[in-house]
RNA sequence: UAAGUGAAUUAGAUGAUCGCGGGAGCAAUCCUGAGGAAAGUCCGAGCUCCACAGGGCAGGAUGCUGGGUAACACCCAGUGGGGGCGACCCUAAGGAAAGUGCCACAGAGACAUACCGCCUGUUCAUACAGGUAAGGGUGAAAAGGUGAGGUAAGAGCUCACCAGCAAUUAGGUGACUAAUUGGCUAGGCAAACCCCAUCCGGAGCAAGGCCAAAUAGGGGAGAAGGAAUUGCCCGUUCCGUUUUACUCCCGGGUUGGCUGCUUGAGGCAUUAGGCAACUAAUGUCCUAGAUAGAUGAUCAUCCUCGACAGAACUCGGCUUAUUGAUUCACUUAGCAU
């Protein structure tokens, strides 16, 4: 993932949140919204609830690997914020990455 | 061999593919990239800004001695006390005749007191008066303890030993220790207030600096005094008393980039000093700097693959969490020689 294909700003993730469409997978929580002067840009979010540092930066990471590998899946001129729930501490890599197939899918 | 005590080390490695932060380079590419606790934010400093002639009070911290350090509540070496057969471990350990306060329940009595008992006197007797801390009972704690003498009964009343106190002498830088002598003595709690000694400005990298952008030069009230001296007072300084100083309230705007930002009371080795903590000299090494926040995924081999856990200005400590090993020194018990 390079830096320009972050969200970063909280400006944007509260628009994301407050204007975008939701999908519910078993780990992984996708707002979706449409944005028509940008590329495509991803962020994640991980809360204090999943676990200590250590923890959360794992989850982040093995997110952050399958959205680079799996980046042509993404649509196009959309914000993406992905949400990691409390039970994707306890997912392993391959867990989470059958997850956000579905998530696509639908 | 078993049980234990005290230290120290390590924190998976190697290779392949894809990928991320930082640095160098025109580029290809190369170099480099989390911990022993990075944690808790509990102490102490550096650094930055604010304030500062000075004095006093309040408040806080520390509290056996000597040393180390930039500094500390830390470390080292000792002293006293407590625990363990021992190696060793623990210890907020100044002052109780400056004053105040507290000592639950029980008990006669918790700091000045005779409940039972014992003895003496008066009395036929009950009872009353006096003496008495040896015995009983209560309690965490009750007039130093044990033994002997002594006495109406007793009591350091007398003596011996032990404990405690004071003085002298000796040793030690000192805390203190030892010996001798003396008078034989009326609790504990200062992690209760307090007293004594020593030390102490405030706020923190979202500190602070530069650049850019944006908004505003506003409205209302108080007002003859106000502000600074970051708790208070004295003192000092500054501004104002002609609406304009100053204070409070309302309203409006900004939270982008660069910098601070990693070479430092730094690490390692040798030598010298010191019991040690540590210090000095010389040589040598450069080892993260992110900002929605960089270390991952998959596979192979080795030996079973591990716990606690993620830098955010930087150091020195403390405390807490913790797996599997390894090494060294020592103690006790048993067996063999």
């Amino acid at each position: 993932m390079k830096k320009e294909q972050r969200l970063k700003r909280r400006e944007d993730f509260r628009r994301v949140y407050q204007h975008g469409t939701v999908k519910f997978g078993r780990y992984i929580v996708m707002h979706l919204l449409p944005v028509s002067d940008s590329t495509t840009k991803v962020g994640i979010s991980v809360s204090k609830k999943v676990g200590n540092a250590v923890v959360r930066n794992q989850v982040k990471r093995r997110l952050r690997e399958i959205i680079r590998l799996n980046w042509e899946q993404l649509p196009e001129q959309h914000y993406v914020v992905f949400g990691a729930k409390v039970k994707s501490r306890y997912a392993s890599y391959q867990q989470l990455q059958t997850d956000f197939y579905q998530l696509l899918k639908v």
